[in-house]
DNA sequence: TTGTGTGTCGACATCACTATTACACACAAA
DNA sequence: TTTGTGTGTAATAGTGATGTCGACACACAA
């Protein structure tokens, strides 16, 4: 039960508009450091700019910019741009109504699957793109 | 992101495992409450059994039994018994090496992920098969 | 007016997951 | 010992989500 690639592609998209401080990035050289095409990157700068967290500067010198600043985005917010299903999946089937267990288990486990991914999230409120920075540049002197 | 459907499949065996108390459960009988093959209800067994969870009583007037007691058997038992994919994927392919982002931005965002992912476990920590009863019983009489 | 880059669509390949059939093996009951 | 029941596993196929790629209309800057 993985999460998509998304998440992980859209964080470093944003980490890298960070680190080019105010200077418009083309999809297609975020596509090269990411190391896919040029379309997934705009596919996700769409659901990025939807969610209010980049902007894209159009013509010749133009890429993609981040309309907030790296301190203000939360990996949070990147996650809920970019993943649209939930993080646990229930039966594809809907058991059996008329069982005592099939009827009621899916109301019964409910809660403390939603307690679980409001952790997780409350979690990734925690980071920001500013803090991946920090972290990325101290990766990098290593 | 979805987890697969085996964490609330297998919870839903448990649960039904643990209001039979000591009775033997047939996999098609379970397979019936929760709307799908017998087989697929045997190969969460399987794992379920591997991680100590249930044993099974072969031949005739057999089926699966827990081999814990409910309030043994806590939810992230079962989701580490059961899931075998991270929870959060990263890049396919991976980034290129040679950009400052591309080469560091796995180490960067890989704790925070981390931390996440621990936070929503120890969640699933908090609750038991044995809870699940109790919200199911509840949910029945409602 | 020209060139650049975005935004979006459609087709295709790939992968995980689920469903289903089939069959050998183990055990209990007679 | 024989018979029936139920497990455990392999093999296969179908399905949906995901990632990949090519193409093209549109918007903007120079």
């Amino acid at each position: 039960m993985p999460t998509s690639t998304r998440f992980a592609v859209a964080t470093h998209i944003l980490t890298a508009l960070a680190i080019t401080d105010g200077q418009p990035v083309r999809s297609e050289d975020i596509a090269n450091s990411v190391n896919t095409g040029a379309v997934v990157i705009r596919g996700l700068l769409s659901r990025l700019a939807e969610a209010g967290l980049t902007r894209s500067q159009l013509g010749s010198g133009g890429g993609a910019l981040l309309a907030k600043a790296p301190e203000e985005i939360r990996l949070l917010d990147v996650y809920r741009a970019v993943e649209d299903t939930e993080l646990f999946a229930v039966h594809r089937q809907p058991p059996l109504a008329e069982c005592l267990v099939g009827g009621n288990i899916l109301q019964a486990i409910g809660p403390a699957l939603m307690r679980a991914q409001e952790a997780m999230e409350a979690e990734l409120g925690r980071t920001t793109i500013a803090d991946v920075v920090i972290r990325l540049n101290a990766a990098a002197r290593a």
